[in-house]
DNA sequence: ATGGCTGCTTTGAGCAGA
């Protein structure tokens, strides 16, 4: 089973290339995060035609998740109550998976970060509950924090800023202290393995980049994983998204 | 390079992203 997440920065401008990477790496699922689209105008008909059935909780011209997956998705949920849609689970085969879209937080010190410190601690208190009742649980999405040092372009200029800060990396890990590995990293990986570049300063070009894209697996789930990557290539695509797909395999 | 993109919005300058 192949399961894929990527932050598409508006669904109706990366339909071409989500269509490409499905004929190219065949997921099974797929996480999509900022589809930036209410339900209604959400393009089910080019996707269910590749093969795709899709669930959906989007909203006008901000955020917006959805599940695409080859079997019907089963037990949809949106999770805790939120005005932004930031989170959309939904049962294929034998696993449970969350698609999350965190928060961005701005800057350090203000509304819109207390607003991502809270999101985290509901995202958190969601999970243990979830868990509890699927054991088998994958959370796939971009969580707008780079965890670790390895996951920064230059960690001296990053600093305490916003995706990078302590506060931010403890929230960050206090779900993994839930139940959950980062499955990229259960493999060696190259250095500068990042997700995301700015759009602006020739970001890409200059690999100035943060790994925020990331494949969680409850520690019930992560043995059964055998690979995980970053599809970096897309990110050099025309009209790119500003976030490249990170795929795990897992055994059947 | 703290923006110098990009995509959105009752279309056009301002917001948001990260």
């Amino acid at each position: 089973m192949r399961i894929a997440t990527w932050n598409v920065n508006s669904i109706s401008v990366r339909l071409g290339q989500l269509l490409a990477l499905l004929e190219q790496t065949k997921p099974d699922v797929v996480c999509l995060q900022e589809t930036k689209t209410e339900d209604a105008r959400f393009p089910r008909g080019p996707l269910e035609a590749a093969g795709y059935r899709c669930a959906v909780a989007g909203q006008k011209g901000y955020n917006g998740v959805a599940i695409l997956a080859r079997t019907e998705p089963r037990d949809v949920a949106t999770g805790f109550a939120d005005a932004q849609k930031r989170l959309l689970a939904a049962t294929i085969g034998t696993v449970r998976l969350a698609c999350v879209y965190a928060p961005n937080g701005e800057a350090l010190g203000s509304q819109k970060y207390s607003y991502k410190l809270a999101w985290y601690a509901r995202l958190r208190d969601w999970l243990v509950r979830e868990l509890a009742r699927h054991p088998s649980l994958a959370v796939l999405g971009d969580f707008n924090v780079a965890p670790e040092d390895r996951d920064v372009h230059d960690p001296e200029l990053w600093r305490g800023r916003i995706h990078c800060s302590e506060e931010e990396r403890a929230a960050f890990r206090a779900l993994l202290d839930v139940g959950f590995v980062d499955a990229f990293r259960l493999f060696p990986q190259p250095a500068h393995s990042y997700s995301w570049w700015d759009y602006r300063g020739g970001a890409f070009r200059r690999d100035a980049g943060l790994r925020l894209d990331l494949i969680l697996l409850s520690t019930g789930l992560a043995p059964r994983c055998r690979a995980c990557t970053i599809e970096r290539k897309l990110r050099a695509a025309e009209r790119p998204s500003d976030h490249a797909p990170v795929i795990a395999e897992l055994q059947p």
